[in-house]
DNA sequence: TAATAAGGATTACAGGTGTAATCTTTAACT
DNA sequence: AGTTAAAGATTACACCTGTAATCCTTATTA
């Protein structure tokens, strides 16, 4: 995907993934915290359906907002880029960084040794299945 | 840090992080895969002193450019401001995305589990010196 | 010494982004 | 029916970024 989506329109998109179709009201109210103005966050919705990254269904006088794209999608998307784009593509440093700077808590690690151990069982499960193809 | 480098930006710091201090001219010659002109690198290296985060020595007529930032703290920031914006800052989330996602290799995978191992052994060694302070 | 060229400094300019204000249409209220 | 107000559409505007071109200074060469 080469969709750009911004870091505001990315809150934007955050609430529609949270919960849609959502009217822009609603939207806005969801971002409250952000302190932008109505206008603000209408110039967002806007500028994400003219990307094709959010569409919209006509409710009367009003349009009830829904993301295009998924979300798993899209952080994968931008996960690769950052990868590519910060670490040149070294997966090695980048997992290093994240867990040698973020002091994960013994839960992330936990939560990330289940991980490894699923795709290694995934692998070789794989592995095994070679000759069938 | 508060420092905006941009994408284009961020190839000449990695230039400059491999090897410094480097005149334009040998600037540009590493970055010769880009495809820029020598006037777009020269632009770039300005930008980045302007931004304080590179440095230059004159050697006569030009200028000898060196990163003024280190390579380590850069990741770690960029990588913290990935998580918090692209992640919500769930970093259980972003490293399912990154395992689930990239398909590490049994090499990555290995290296990993060491990673997770040393990070552990440093909180319980913390953990029994917790007393001392 | 005059012309040239190499280097950095300044200027350019379009497209994206943050941040709204104004315009237009139309539903609802007086 | 006229006025108001709410929704979306359009316009605004400055700063950042990609991508250079032009300007200015000065060393070098003919």
């Amino acid at each position: 995907m080469t969709i750009r989506v911004s870091e505001a329109e990315k809150s934007v998109m955050d609430v529609l993934w949270q919960e849609s179709p959502l009217s822009s009201v609603e939207v806005v109210e969801k971002l409250q915290s952000q302190e932008w103005s109505e206008k603000t966050v209408k110039t967002f919705l806007n500028r994400l359906v003219k990307k094709g990254v959010v569409s919209f269904e006509k409710d009367g006088r009003r349009y009830l907002y829904s993301p295009a794209i998924e979300r798993e999608e899209f952080l994968a998307d931008e996960s690769e880029g950052f990868l590519d784009k910060v670490f040149k593509g070294n997966m090695k440093e980048l997992l290093a960084t994240f867990v040698e700077n973020k002091q994960l808590s013994q839960n992330e690690l936990d939560y990330l040794k289940g991980l490894l151990d699923d795709n290694k069982s995934d692998k070789e499960s794989s592995r095994e299945s070679d000759n069938v193809e």
